[in-house]
DNA sequence: CCATGTCGTGCAAGCGCTATCATTGCCGCA
DNA sequence: TGCGGCAATGATAGCGCTTGCACGACATGG
């Protein structure tokens, strides 16, 4: 139904988003006030405050989240980096990450970095372009991503790893260490034949030294090994189970990079008879949810990934306020989680 | 290598980062100028591009998407709402949608969206705020959601679905027909007690009301139905077989809303001595990509995720240049994959 | 040779917000 | 009564970019 007020109010009021100056005379107030209102309630008086609540229900004000960052260079969004999200050992500490930065009312930009750095490199500098508070990145970094990170005003994260010197906060663990639990936990256990299989990038190679290295300090014997592409898939499984059955001694005991691939092998082993972990025991790593739940349920190694997303948004909070950081990695640790599978 | 000259730069240009307007008196041109090569080099002469390119090399220069968004409000982001990332049958669908995002240059805000719609609600609200390009969402909307995307600037796609009336653009196909589908599959295959477990979420509930009515008009017997909680997950399936050996008589096939929790109950099956598909068969949904790996492989429908993100980049291009949509809703259809499940 | 493009560029006015500083009352306390 | 102090608000100057308009230089065609 068109009436003749509708053309009036088209000319008067066109397409155009109502702005904070739109509410603040909307409220008989002035525009510092409402921003004001926004950001911080409580500073504008109660009287004043509801007459701004009303007005913007009336105009239907929805704020320029990219005005009000340019004012401020503070942009209420962290870029978060990580390689895949299918099958990704990573999920539980973004999706952990994500709610908790929603809570504080800051949003995600997500990066797919796959393997490449320079998709990488791209990513951090969309990020910085963007103001973003902070990048979390899972990723792998070379010198050109180093430089970047260290340059801009964004707190740079490095998550699930602890490199020597971080550029700005890593919050992970050792993997090495990891690697030594697991060959110490497989010796107590009695196994004598690990197989490890490595995912092609730098944290499963550590992994894998550390393992080898603590097998042997124990007088393991010989340890076989083979490499995946990352991520460690589900998929991946078939070509190792068949590679593994060619080997001149089965091994014992796989080690696998992610629970995915855990999985992935404990389906082979059954589909070819072998019993797990009677037959071949299988180790995962990650403790995803699958961990708990298959058949049999998987031994593996746990990280708090919660924890890692709240230690970082603690971080970006106390560099929001400008505050210096009490420390430049932190530890959260793993731990082993024996279960049926091996 | 330190030279005197380094601290007075130091001095006379302090922390803050370069510029558009650095980066102009760098290259001996006007900011403007910068700004068009940036954004669409040919309109710049060669030899000026040539010198805007060393400016911009040599000052570090890292363009302010806020303030570009800003000033020609397009923030070349667009918001992705889905409801879950761990398990998810989306990801491969949103995995394809952020690197051809990615490829046009326009990064991926996240949001989380559970099964609530005010968290809904409040991520399409940050959308707006950011001025997103478009908000693709696959989560569940209600009236005020459905207003705020009305509204808004942004373009708004639902994908994974077809409802009669898209807000913006959808971008799915019919989970009635595909749940039809599947019945006429089965009756062909001879099964005659199927058992359906639906996900708790109206997507879902469409698929079994499609299947039931199929399966009825073909003279099947009697369905025995299950609930499970959004998303239909791996882990589901200990309960969900569970329940199933206490119905009065066991059913021959059945029905899962996720590859992931078929392949879940194709486990507990197994654990439990029986062989799928013979004593009992499974059909999953979303040709994730385990379904093809999993032993046995599983009987799925695909759905053509990448074929979806590719419509919908294509839908916020147009819009992005200023035409009209040629459709509001584009059926991506699906296809039922006989494997070795059922 | 002038009218008419076309191309490359500069000028300047915003985009919508935040933040600094100044201003106004008003209270309490000496 | 006077005044420092505090609470609440307003005025104003940007934040760094885009873009419409204008302008000069040169090529084109009648």
């Amino acid at each position: 139904m068109k009436r003749p007020g509708d053309n009036l109010r088209l000319v008067a009021e066109p397409a155009r988003n109502p702005t904070l100056d739109d509410v603040a005379a909307h409220a008989g107030v002035s525009a510092a006030t409402v921003s004001r209102f926004i950001n911080n309630p409580k500073v504008v008086a109660a009287s004043t405050a509801e007459r701004i609540r009303a007005a913007i229900a009336a105009t239907g004000y929805i704020p320029n989240l990219l005005a009000g960052g340019l004012a401020s260079s503070r942009s209420r969004m962290v870029a978060v980096l990580i390689p895949h999200l299918t099958d990704s050992i990573f999920n539980d500490t973004i999706e952990a990450m994500v709610e908790e930065l929603a809570a504080a009312g800051t949003n995600v930009m997500l990066g797919l970095t796959g393997v490449s750095p320079a998709r990488t490199e791209e990513l951090i500098r969309d990020a910085l372009s963007r103001r973003a508070d902070a990048i979390i990145s899972s990723g792998p970094l070379n010198e050109t991503t180093c430089d970047l990170a260290q340059r801009g005003p964004s707190l740079f994260i490095q998550i699930w790893e602890l490199p020597e010197d971080p550029i700005g906060l890593a919050v992970g663990f050792s993997h090495r260490a990891a690697g030594r639990d697991v060959a110490r936990f497989l010796v107590s256990r009695g196994y004598t034949r690990p197989h490890l299989v490595t995912a092609d990038g730098s944290r499963a190679r550590m992994r894998s030294d550390g393992f080898i290295e603590e097998w042997r300090a124990l007088g393991g014997g010989s340890v076989t090994e083979a490499t995946v592409d990352i991520p460690s898939r589900f998929g991946h499984a078939r070509r190792v189970f068949a590679d593994l059955r060619r080997l001149d001694e089965m091994p014992d005991v796989v080690v696998c990079g992610s629970d995915y691939l855990a999985q992935g092998l404990i389906v082979e082993a059954q589909a070819a008879g072998l019993r797990v972990p009677d037959n071949l025991a299988v180790v995962g790593f990650g403790n995803s949810s699958i961990a708990g739940e298959m058949r049999p349920t998987i031994t593996t190694v746990e990280i708090d990934g919660a924890r890692i997303a709240r230690e970082a948004i603690a971080a970006i909070r106390r560099h929001g306020r400008g505050e210096a950081l009490p420390e430049r990695a932190i530890d959260v640790g793993f731990r082993l989680i024996a279960r049926e599978s091996a």
